[in-house]
DNA sequence: GGTGTAATTGTTAACGATAACAAAGTTGTC
DNA sequence: GACAACTTTGTTATCGTTAACAATTACACC
């Protein structure tokens, strides 16, 4: 029996109006909630609104009022578990607040892609847009753009006159190797993501800081590029420093990768270079994905709140967009903190 | 010096027509791409568009051709690899052929939020939308509902008279148990993904249906629900069985998992009960993650592409807008063939 | 009962584009 | 050179709503 699509042209506001015997103003008022309508009209209008099924218009509604109630969302590698989740959070707390959210996605985010995606979301007339510019060059690239609409930055690194929301990735690292060290550990190791990545710098000098501060000799950090492939690579490399005496004079007997994925491609080579974990080598990652719980053995890592990314970024944006005489001279950047998560791949099994 | 946000209101079409010193309607036609329109008209009417940095207008546009070209995608659990993947390649697919995208998710899917998600779209005029719909309610659900424009389901299956997009789960799992099988086990146990996905029980079918082709016993399916910590539990339940003789008379020595990630909580069990994989048992997955190809060991799995998923699904939904006199009364139903994709968990490492 | 104020409703004009039709201007043909 | 047919351009109406303002009604108070 459902028939879908249906040829006649939906009731407008005029219908509306026409049946309950009212201007079809009178129905915008019911509509809006406006305060100065008759008790007896308001359930007149209601009526006939039911009767018909009629829905408000938003493109006239939007042309009239000039506001869109769109937002839009620049992001990429959406299909990771960080950029996914953030971009879940960002588009729930958007809906609440009422706003529709486009969000537009590419494979990395070049200055030109992030133009066209500006471009983009301006043709369709989104009122701002919340931006996840991992990448220095691309957040650097935000900031020159010109474009008519508030923007907010999402990882972006808060030197920058861009209201931005990110996480403390810098505490992050410093948890984890505090940790580390905590357990024991003479220095811990480092594999690093792409250093062009805000995040993996960011990362890197967390850990490098909480070493200085320990009085910890700092090995050399390997780079990855997130992926588990180049975890993988890394742990070849460190495999064959595990147990000897390092040029430094540091064992190697953990290590801290920036992310989760690289965590597991070390594991990997670790396993296949028979080094056991944690007995030989501590291992840590960050992120959190949902499946590190359960790696062999469950890994240490560090939770990133994104939800409350996301909520505190469309908070930034809205204050942009809705907080009218409010004083603007102040760039806001919000700071989440991340949690610890301790797993078995750092602390010795109970035997 | 980049100052966003400009208070000036942006130049409209009339603005272009009287500085081009045309009518506002020459200045549609050039930006439409209308053949009848003198060469030095239109080079003048570029010139201004230029001049003034002129934007049309979607919302103004919309109102006037009562297109809003506008998609909506309905999904659940798009932190996960699987939705996350399709909606990326759906927005993808969209963006290309012109269209904006907007995606309502949420935790799951009931009747009562998939209601809501297509009220919403309709109210924000979405000319069609994609339903992520991988629950046999969902899909059904979606079936009976009203909606002012044509939908698409992904995953709803084709049993229904809603036009489908959906990966060949049976093959899938046709392949995987097959692959076991032909490795020479006598039979393969499965733990299925929650009954009421169309997905899950499509590959608890499959490998059903493969194992009694080749005569093989059909052991009773453990029935998880996707996390890896419900494989975890089934693993550990499995692992007592390892090694003696089941009550049907067939040995465990190979496992089949609805998806990777409960795949990988099964290997975590047998790891901790001191289960070889792959020398005491074979083990096989279903998604193929990125971190599959990481695990302890890599998993053999069964890979979807889940672009193709979100073109097809792009292309239906516009065969259903755009294309008027088509002949409807066929429903369109497009399957995708996946892809076995064999690691180590199945395969005796070459020592 | 007149008058001022507030509450309620209606009328008309935007919003910024496209659609439909009308009006010029060009070209070709006999 | 007249007429038809086609190009090219302009005018006006329209999409469905909200904004601004006008008009009416109700009520309180002297």
């Amino acid at each position: 029996m459902p028939r879908p699509a249906e040829e006649t042209r939906l009731p407008t506001m005029a219908d509306v109006a026409q049946l309950a015997g009212v201007s079809h103003q009178t129905v915008s008022r019911v509509l809006s909630g406006h305060p100065n309508v008759r008790e007896v009209t308001r359930a007149g209008v209601q009526k006939a609104i039911d009767e018909l099924g009629y829905r408000r218009n938003s493109t006239a509604r939007a042309l009239a009022t000039r506001r869109t109630r769109t937002l839009g969302v620049v992001a990429a590698d959406t299909t990771l578990f960080g950029p996914a989740s953030t971009v879940a959070g960002l588009a729930e707390s958007a809906r609440a607040e009422g706003y529709m959210v486009s969000t537009v996605s590419g494979r990395a985010l070049s200055r030109l892609s992030l133009t066209e995606a500006l471009k983009h979301l301006g043709e369709w007339g989104v009122e701002g847009a919340v931006v996840i510019t991992p990448q220095r060059e691309a957040a650097a690239a935000l900031f020159e753009l010109r474009h008519p609409f508030p923007v907010v930055t999402v990882e972006g690194g808060h030197d920058l006159e861009i209201p931005s929301v990110s996480v403390d990735q810098n505490l992050g690292a410093r948890l984890v190797t505090d940790h580390l060290l905590g357990c024991g550990h003479r220095t811990v190791w480092h594999v690093a993501g792409p250093q062009d990545w805000l995040e993996a710098a960011a990362r890197m000098a967390g850990w490098r800081a909480a070493l200085h501060e320990a009085g910890a000799d700092v090995p050399p950090p390997l780079i990855g590029d997130w992926s588990p492939l180049s975890g993988y690579r890394a742990g070849q490399e460190l495999a064959g420093r595990v147990g000897r005496r390092g040029a430094s004079g540091s064992d190697l007997t953990a290590v801290f990768a920036a992310n989760d994925q690289m965590a597991l491609g070390i594991m990997r080579a670790f396993r296949e270079a028979g080094v056991r974990i944690p007995v030989d080598v501590a291992i840590a990652g960050f992120d959190d994905i949902p499946e590190a719980e359960f790696f062999a053995p469950p890994l240490t890592t560090v939770r990133q709140d994104f939800a409350a990314v996301g909520r505190a970024s469309i908070r930034l944006l809205l204050d942009r967009i809705e907080g009218g005489d409010r004083d603007r001279t102040a760039i806001p950047h919000h700071v989440i903190e991340p949690q610890l998560i301790v797993r078995g791949s750092t602390t010795t099994p109970v035997v």
